[in-house]
DNA sequence: ACATTCAGTATTTTT
DNA sequence: TACTGAATGT
């Protein structure tokens, strides 16, 4: 091989990776053909990637013309490290200059924004467009639908966000309105037209107010392609397209792809179907399994199947979960990493003998030298982990979980963001109208009066400021038209203290624990300071919005040790020494909302397969036997006997250590964990 | 404009 | 159940 005295680098790759690394790099510079790599859970993908973006820059590639798509702001950062650190070994100190010019990478929606606003005037749009997130899209939604009279119909009109779900399925999907319905959601199946006539002004607010929201950003983009001229424009920035994570994009985000590399030519996806879990988000396992064949001729494809991260018997058991999978297109992963430990099926009686349990191993972990932060519990749903966290607390045990409600769904933080954005857009009537009803004695009717006046005035923050005082809003109009005027000419980072300190004492009137949310409020202000102006911090705050929840628990400071709970889809691409999940019980793994169809199913199957493959050391699958259910089993009480996890039949226990906790229960017969049926609660049931 | 009550319904995962 | 949205009252 004469490339290995050439990159001393790649010496440490397997023949797989370094197929892949390798793939159409010439030292002339030449870009290659397609490729697809296939990399199973914990084969290196990672590593591989970054290798292959380090390899193409010590071959002449100019780093200015990669673009790098990942899933998260978080992994793109984590790529530029490791490209920066294998680059060093050839390049030397240069290496930090050529990567800290890998200046494109980040997720699709993120690139997408960037891009729409360069090209702005082109497509006819204000380069100054705010982004709404999901509630602000919503709530956007929710006013056209009431304008439109859809709001008083005789059977009731789907909720806001069930159009929000509609509309952005067909968008992503990019499928008609009459097949998504008819498709994903039967029971709104009837009002086909009056949805398409919503979308319509839906559209045509955003347009309006200058706003777009999360699928706009992926639409305008492609339908920016579609002009020949801007496409070439777009598509000739660059000469390398890598996209990580790619069983999770959907056809809008293909579509993108094809028209920025019609012929495929360095253009490199990597991805893996057995981890496709993203199909509520319109993703689609068949653009990896068809994108080979897009091209003439045919992408190269490198299937990575040698796993690094988990032991033997942790695989045997993912490996036996997947094969039991409808469809199956990447073969079984295997180790070197020996064990004679199984990962173990622990049988409790409840909830909180599964949260006593973790505890108990996580601190006789922690005495035998693992850090609370390389273990992390999983679960399904963000709620399940309500009584363990009630344990940790009592135990006075630090942890950050991942997933769920999120720092900036907090309504007071949210006001204040509202505020920004509204000066940075004042035609934005969602940011305004919240903003605007903070103000006591301003309501929906006279908040719309002035949204109206606002929207005409050819300098919209202008007339605000000379606008009259609605009826009863007093002292406090003047305050926040002073606000609005400082605000619009002060420098950034200066306006978010301000927006602060207009804030307070509304905070203080509408909120009890003014406390504890002004210390929210004090973190934001920290997180502003990072970003270089208010546009960058509103566009990537959205975009990309910090994922630990809020402080309300107080979020431990980063050189602190402390446990990691997270959902699964949140603990995508991570890694630790030991991994608990909890309910692995048919009903939540399934989750018996996800166990309608088929493909559904199949989709928790995955889940749990991706929640298993996080372990390294060991491995901890938690069935309570009892555990309480909210909602519709509205018969009888309000606990629930619950079976082990469909996903593990019988003949598939052999893979597992099977254990009870606390010992003595488990020895006991089914006679300790008290009744078999809850004879009561279906007596009761037969009379509801 | 705001408070309160009542009824009906969605219900997870996230860019 | 918990939450939303509409109706009713002050």
């Amino acid at each position: 091989m004469p490339a290995s005295t050439a990159a001393p680098y790649l010496d440490t790759l397997n023949p797989e990776q370094r197929r892949a690394v390798e793939h159409g790099v010439t030292a002339a510079g030449h870009i290659g053909a397609p490729l697809l790599v296939i990399a199973g859970a914990g084969s290196g993908k990672t590593n591989t990637l970054a290798h292959r973006v380090a390899h193409l820059i010590v071959n002449k590639a100019d780093p200015r013309r990669i673009l790098l798509m990942t899933f998260s702001r978080r992994a793109a950062t984590e790529m530029a490290h490791r490209v920066e650190r294998i680059a060093r070994k050839v390049l030397g100190d240069n290496a930090s200059i050529m990567t800290d010019a890998l200046s494109w990478a980040g997720t699709f929606h993120g690139i997408g924004a960037r891009l729409l606003r360069e090209h702005a005037e082109q497509i006819g749009i204000d380069p100054a467009f705010t982004i709404h997130d999901r509630e602000d899209s919503a709530d956007l939604m929710n006013l056209v639908r009431h304008e439109l009279g859809l709001s008083r119909t005789e059977s009731r009109f789907p909720a806001k966000g069930t159009c929000l779900a509609i509309y952005s399925r067909c968008v992503n999907a990019e499928l008609p309105v009459e097949q998504v319905l008819g498709q994903f959601f039967p029971w709104c199946s009837g009002w086909s037209n009056e949805l398409k006539q919503l979308f319509a002004a839906y559209v045509e607010a955003k347009q309006k107010q200058n706003v777009l929201d999360y699928d706009d950003l992926l639409l305008y983009w492609a339908q920016m392609m579609s002009d020949v001229a801007i496409a070439a424009d777009v598509g000739g920035r660059f000469d390398h397209i890598l996209v990580d994570e790619y069983q999770d994009t959907n056809r809008l985000q293909s579509s993108i792809l094809r028209t920025l590399r019609p012929g495929g030519h360095g253009l490199t996806v990597v991805g893996d179907d057995a981890q496709s879990i993203y199909s509520f988000r319109a993703a689609t396992v068949r653009n990896i399994l068809e994108f080979p064949d897009q091209f003439a001729p045919r992408a190269e494809i490198v299937t990575l199947n040698r796993n690094y991260r988990s032991t033997q018997p942790i695989l045997a058991a993912a490996n036996g979960v997947i094969d039991l999978a409808k469809e199956r297109f990447t073969k079984n992963l295997w180790s070197e990493r020996a064990s004679s430990a199984r990962p173990r099926l622990v049988t409790v009686r409840d909830e909180a003998d599964q949260a006593r349990y973790i505890v108990e191993q996580v601190l006789e972990n922690r005495e035998s030298g693992t850090l609370l932060k390389q273990q992390a519990v999983l679960f399904r749903t963000s709620s399940h982990s309500g009584p363990l966290e009630v344990e940790l607390t009592r135990r006075n045990i630090p942890f950050v979980k991942f997933g769920g409600l999120k720092f900036l769904d907090a309504a007071h933080v949210k006001d204040v963001l509202a505020l920004l954005r509204f000066i940075e857009n004042p035609r934005d009537r969602v940011a305004g109208f919240r903003v605007l009803h903070l103000l006591p004695g301003v309501g929906p009717a006279s908040a719309q009066r002035v949204l109206d006046q606002v929207a005409e005035a050819a300098d919209p923050a202008d007339a605000l400021c000379h606008l009259r005082a609605p009826p009863r809003a007093g002292a406090d109009w003047s305050a926040f038209v002073e606000t609005v005027a400082n605000l619009r000419y002060s420098e950034w980072p200066a306006d978010i203290e301000r927006a602060r300190l207009w804030y307070e004492p509304h905070l203080d009137r509408i909120h009890e624990d003014a406390e504890t949310r002004r210390a929210d409020l004090i973190q934001l202000e920290q997180i502003a300071t990072g970003y270089p102006s208010r546009q960058r911090f509103l566009t990537e705050l959205t975009l990309d919005p910090p994922d630990a929840t809020s402080g309300q628990a107080g979020i431990a400071l980063r050189d602190e040790d402390y446990l990691i709970l997270s959902t699964i889809h949140s603990a995508k691409g991570q890694e630790w020494k030991s991994v608990y999940m909890l309910n692995v019980v048919d009903g939540c793994m399934p989750s018996d909302l996800g166990a309608g169809t088929s493909a559904e199913l199949e989709e928790e199957r995955r889940l749990l397969y991706v929640g298993m493959t996080r372990a390294k050391d060991d491995l901890h699958l938690m069935v309570p036997q009892r555990f309480f259910t909210y909602g519709q089993h509205a018969k009888g009480d309000r606990h629930v006997y619950a079976a082990r996890t469909r996903f593990i039949p019988d003949r598939l226990l052999g893979l597992f250590e099977r254990t009870g906790w606390p010992a003595f229960a488990a020895s006991d017969s089914v006679r300790s964990m008290g009744p078999r049926i809850d004879i009561g609660a279906r007596m009761r049931g037969m009379w509801r």
